[in-house]
DNA sequence: TCAGTAGTGTAACAAATAATACACATTTAT
DNA sequence: ATAAATGTGTATTATTTGTTACACTACTGA
């Protein structure tokens, strides 16, 4: 329990570590490690804990039936995995979880949950609004996949990490991206060449400048007329 | 109240009516009703209530932002609207709820759900399981959506069809679409001309045999082998 | 019964993307 | 420093899908 920090978890973190010691105490759980490569969870086995980051970092990606790959996300500790399915009828794990470096997780049973709920409120509320956002999230993936072309989806990506961006910043005009070309690919559901031959043509076009992983916007109308 | 029948709503259907009386006693609600082709609500809109759909039908609709239409789910009654979104951070609407025909709608504020979860457990658990559920479908069309080709949506579709079907009756070989071919071309997201000329395709294969919404599978391994 | 509407079959052409291949640059490990 | 692995730029061809248009059928309400 020592080693373990839960300050920046969004489900414990409000608590204190302490009160979180205190939900622990009394309950089953265990702490497996995982080394770099190692599968944590696989596609459609089931889910019968709560797992939850303690370090380290993991990638979440969800295979198409045709065998295509889409990276959903990579999530640094401290966080919960597939916290959304826990409950549900057919609680199997939606994606292959995999370890990007090495990682120990938290696993707490099923009921241990349900009886820490009725032990603590605000960690009760804390899950659910947790959930709350992931809900949130998968339907702006939704969103996001339902765009047709790779320019549009280049174009969303771009102007949101722009507003990311921003919030810091409201005069910037540039960005780092936090993947590279091959791994946006993935992200995006397309092939790497054909994401490369897009990018080249908002170039052209004088729509973007990008060198590495850093993109500056050159004319951000004609970013948003790819939208809509 | 007399009105108002939960037996078949998942979150309140195993309370009894009698229960969510009490549970509704010492609450504010409201119940509005909605015209056939009334919005009930819009993509981007706050989300401050669990609606809770008590009679009618409705239709939800993700509006991608190039303008594309894709249908995601016809709701009958009695069934909660978006209670996967009210504890959300930013607890907006992730799509466009309209009705199909006459609604009404139970609308209970957030903090008054809250009170009910002290109120009642077992409404809890079924709150959280339904999200399960809900988190479980978004990513199943999240897997669908990434399919590529259209003919590859179509074997899913059909397969998760006739499965559902075989649990009935184990040597059936065809089914009725839930959904005429314009419908199912704006639940894949493609064009209506698209999809005809790919179900053509199957047909002139021997793959199936389709006449109005009764598609018959003629050769199953052909179907599979679209998958993968 | 008839007109209007919605749904379907089909075709020709344009656009976008996949598949594949290869050269070159950059990073990483030894 | 150097080899190996990874990432990038680019081209060619083949597929798939969108776009648009039109004829035809089935259903619906007056």
């Amino acid at each position: 329990m020592r080693e373990m920090d839960f300050s920046r978890c969004p489900i414990l973190g409000n608590l204190g570590n302490e009160r979180v010691g205190k939900l622990l105490a009394g309950a089953k759980f265990s702490v497996e490690t995982f080394e770099k490569g190692d599968m944590v969870a696989m596609q459609g086995s089931p889910c019968k804990h709560l797992y939850i980051l303690l370090s380290g970092s993991v990638k979440t990606e969800m295979t198409a039936e045709n065998g295509g790959l889409m990276t959903i996300e990579n999530i640094p500790a401290v966080r919960p995995l597939a916290s959304a399915f826990l409950f549900a009828e057919q609680n199997t794990f939606p994606v292959d979880v995999t370890a990007l470096e090495t990682c120990k997780i938290l696993m707490i049973p099923r009921d241990e949950v349900i009886k820490m709920f009725q032990k603590d409120g605000l960690f009760l509320e804390n899950y659910i609004k947790f959930n709350s956002n992931k809900a949130q999230f998968l339907s702006r993936r939704l969103q996001v996949l339902n765009i047709k072309t790779i320019k549009g989806k280049l174009a969303h990506y771009i102007l949101e990490s722009m507003d990311n961006v921003r919030s810091a910043d409201p005069k910037a005009a540039s960005f780092t991206m936090d993947k590279n070309q091959t791994e946006l690919a993935k992200f995006f559901g397309v092939t790497r060449p054909a994401l490369a031959r897009c990018i080249a043509e908002l170039e052209d076009e004088g729509t973007i400048e990008l060198e590495r992983k850093v993109v500056k916007v050159k004319n951000l109308q004609a970013l948003r007329n790819l939208l809509g």
